[in-house]
DNA sequence: CTAATTTCTCAGCAATTTTTCAGTTTTGGA
DNA sequence: TCCAAAACTGAAAAATTGCTGAGAAATTAG
């Protein structure tokens, strides 16, 4: 899930980019129109946050410009109080949704949600544990930025780890959870998976904290600190 | 915005007319071909929503009516599974862009606000990804300039593909997306497609990226980046 | 009606993934 | 310190997945 911030006031921006790195979303900034447009058509991102008011381009030029180069990636624009008019000149230039300055941050996250719900860019949730994330929709998962890839049954793994992250969990919940309901399989079978993800998941990065921890005993975790 | 929904199943009508409501627009509603022929007429439209199977006049006849006399709103029309793309493309009526049902309503809103965005008086949407482009209503594609003839099977994945790229799509997906209700298909089916289209748009094109990717174990993607 | 095209299935191959197995290492407590 | 249980690991067997050429069946065009 990857947000890109066009504002000029850094205060506003810097503060938006920080709730939402919050929420588990990756956050560019561009403090000025020709920046931004110049990360839309490069980068890919599936929404983008967008101010009415920017030196160099303005917000509306960079709709059109966006939506005339087919790039359909959701919008949502912000103005100030008094721009009311220009908020329907900004719907009219293919913004998707806007919100008017100022605003609570909570109602910024339930547009951009919204938003992200639409059928045109359908990427999924992002489940994340320090600088590894997994995307449900794309089956992206990468570390530090690095993609990495996985066979599907080493995939239900992380993915089930990663959504009781920080809890213990012993080899019959996870062939309960992650196997099919007829699966029949040992405990050592997790044990070989367990190994596989160790050597993709923690092996490559030895300068970062090991993420998968061995309970003796109890089972397994996934997390930072042990 | 005005809209205009000719749609003889009233629950269906109603309820667009509702969603379209709460998003702000002026939404009129007829019941059968003659009278919605005649709001067109005598009413400015925005846009206008149109099925294909109607009583008095079917949705083909008011748009080959329309665009005999110059009217030029766009049209997204509707359709059942199984008549859809042989009979709107065998007719080549004039409608923009269409939509199978029973659809999302997101769906539907977004197609509107495509049309709507859409810089008036060229009729199709076009779907693109790189140099590839995808005419949804001149059934025109084309990679890099030179057109590439399709199948219609072959066209209709391809669209699915296109109108969901670099999204990981699944055999099951594509199959209940792209085939109709009725078709028993198997999973190597496919397969097969997909060889048919990789020989018509990738294999072609050795200088120019692959776009048909194979995400073993989870699906198919379309799209530039793996 | 016939020929061409398209749709779909099938079988065999190659690559990858899943699972088991057997031997080794680690661990925590007696 | 030593032992037995638990966990790890490399290798190989078993199973699955995806690709492809060939061709049968269905549809379409002339």
């Amino acid at each position: 899930m990857k947000i890109l911030i066009i504002e000029d006031e850094h205060k506003i921006a810097n503060s938006i980019k920080k709730g939402l790195e919050l929420e588990s979303y990756a956050v560019d900034v561009a403090y000025d129109g020709i920046t931004g447009y110049d990360l839309v058509s490069t980068e890919n991102y599936d929404v983008i946050i967008l101010d009415l008011m920017l030196p160099d381009m303005d917000g509306i030029e960079i709709c059109q410009k966006m939506r005339a180069n087919s790039i359909q990636t959701p919008i949502l624009m912000l103005t100030a109080k008094g721009q009311t008019q220009d908020k329907v000149k900004g719907l009219n230039s293919g913004a998707d949704d806007y919100l008017v300055k100022p605003f609570a941050f909570v109602e910024l996250l339930a547009r951009i949600k919204a938003l992200m719900r639409r059928p045109k860019n359908n990427s999924g949730i992002i489940l994340k544990t320090n600088d590894l994330m997994l995307n449900t929709i794309t089956y992206d998962v990468t570390r530090n930025g690095k993609k990495i890839k996985l066979s599907r049954q080493e995939f239900a793994l992380l993915e089930y780890l990663l959504r009781h992250k920080n809890t213990v969990l012993n080899k019959e919940q996870i062939i309960g959870n992650v196997w099919d309901y007829d699966a029949d399989i040992l405990p050592n079978t997790i044990e070989v998976y367990i190994g596989y993800l160790r050597n993709k998941i923690d092996k490559p990065f030895p300068k970062n904290p090991n993420l998968i921890h061995t309970i003796r005993g109890f089972g397994y975790k996934l997390g930072e600190e042990i």
